[in-house]
DNA sequence: TATATGTATTCGGATAAGCGAATACATGAG
DNA sequence: CTCATGTATTCGCTTATCCGAATACATATA
């Protein structure tokens, strides 16, 4: 893959990277790609507050990492891209070894 | 790959999304992968100051993404590890797709 | 329409991040 | 030691992000 221009990079900050800048959104990507799940539900699984969980799910969809369907007066968020949740598991990763070379040093 | 807890997230953040968080360090990031380069060659390359950019390095080297190597009065850059490169690189597809997805409903 | 349930937004304040400009620091050559 | 080159840091400022608390808004049912 060609190496990208700043602008472009520029884009993929706006939409994704910065998306991601959050461990509490990260967290909500992940709740929501093992189960859908509507607004109150999540806040109650991920013990957060219910205006706090709305507030990243507004992030979210705003860069249409997640969808949304209404079911009554609830909303139930659904993971758009599953690739999203396995490049954060990449990145689990990465840490692991960066941290595991860590250990080795110290020890 | 099993749920992360909220502690493994704020590691993950801290580590690694927060690194990528801006799009001057990802384009640093991209720069000394494809060729080690000192501070004031990156600048150059990449049209920066280079405050700029050796604050950015700083962060990357904070969170070991890169590593140093001394040459006289100059520091080589390198990338350690080149799965971020990759990552990087499954993001800007995601993020094509999404982007065509946008294109095909507008038209 | 009134009520219950569920969701989104606003406000104010705190914290963190980024930048330009200037400057301090490090290294090696002469 | 002094200078040239290259790197890192500090200062002051601006902007962005996040949160809790309160409240407004949306939907369906009786």
């Amino acid at each position: 893959m060609s190496m990208p221009d700043i602008e472009e990079l520029n884009l993929l900050h706006a939409n994704i990277c910065q998306a991601l800048g959050d461990p509490k959104r990260i967290l909500i990507l992940y709740a929501i790609s093992e189960r859908p799940r509507h607004v109150s539900a999540l806040a109650k699984d991920l013990g957060l507050p219910q205006p706090t969980v709305s507030r990243h799910l507004r992030v979210l969809r705003q860069r249409a990492l997640v969808r949304t369907e209404r079911i009554g007066p609830a909303v139930i968020y659904h993971i758009v891209d599953n690739r999203i949740v396995e490049i954060l598991d990449s990145m689990r990763l990465v840490l692991r070894d960066a941290l595991g070379r860590q250990t080795r040093i110290l020890t």
